[in-house]
DNA sequence: AAACAGCCTATAGTTACTATAGGGTCAAGG
DNA sequence: CCTTGACCCTATAGTAACTATAGGCTGTTT
């Protein structure tokens, strides 16, 4: 098949899949004569892996290694079982942050009643004079 | 101040600093005849004012309609009430779809008990396997 | 005079794509 | 035969919000 069949069968792009190809998450396909990539059902297995992987938030590199643990059947997949629960952390982690600061925007909200001036707007005074702790987040996920 | 003092009294970096000025969310400030950034106290309400809201998880283009309506004191602050209203709306939206996320992560790692080995991996195979609707999310709301 | 901290500009790297420019291939229609 | 349109190719730049690096000047201390 063609890229944008495979693309097709996958619910991916086809620039997305050049792009996976690029990452050397995707192996590279043979070539028609007039070099088109041409793509078998490994690839439609292997890129729908891909496209699960990332609707579960993961990054490139953590499919990177459940690719390897897939490309080594004889191996134990501990290191799959590790990945995962780790995974699971960030997102436990990332959903009480959201949480908070959830709980911090509605008091925030709270300040400004109805219509004011701006000078008067008890929102921008909250946030020009609080003195919030904790940094903007930088957990791959998002 | 120089812009290292800034940085410090705002527990931001210089990097980010000189980045929010190329940004157009901090005004550039005076230089000393040797070409030093010189900064006075309204550049640390305003730099605070940043980093407060994004703390926040606010982008550059939310504060800067925040700035606006700072720098125009006289008039309403309905723009501002708009955006904190979307901006918890989006920080909503953003837990709901991890607390989904979790969900179908701790279901997943279900399909593996004890250490197997990578042929046998039951994550491995769903992962192979399994249909899901929905695509890796692009909230900017992290 | 040399070392060191701190400042400067300009540029590249990060993540996972998305978009664009500029060009080749192929089948159908006029 | 020519053109139109859909599809493919490569290479490059843009996205968000920084972070890091290179290469060089300033200012203070020893």
């Amino acid at each position: 098949m063609k890229i944008g069949e495979l693309a097709q069968a996958t619910r991916s792009t086809v620039e997305t899949v050049r792009y996976y190809e690029k990452e050397g998450l995707l192996p590279e396909p043979q070539r028609t004569e007039r070099n088109y990539r041409f793509y078998g059902t490994e690839h439609v297995e292997r890129l729908r892996f891909i496209r699960n992987c990332r609707v579960l938030d993961m990054t490139h590199q953590e499919i990177r290694t459940l690719l390897q643990a897939m490309d080594q059947p004889a191996a134990g997949c501990g290191s799959v079982n590790t990945l995962i629960d780790a995974h699971i952390q960030h997102v436990e982690v990332r959903i009480h942050e959201l949480l908070g600061l959830q709980a911090q925007l509605m008091a925030l909200r709270q300040r400004c009643v109805g219509e004011q001036l701006a000078q008067t707007c008890g929102i921008l005074h909250e946030l020009s004079t609080m003195e919030a702790e904790g940094t903007p987040h930088r957990s791959h996920v998002g």
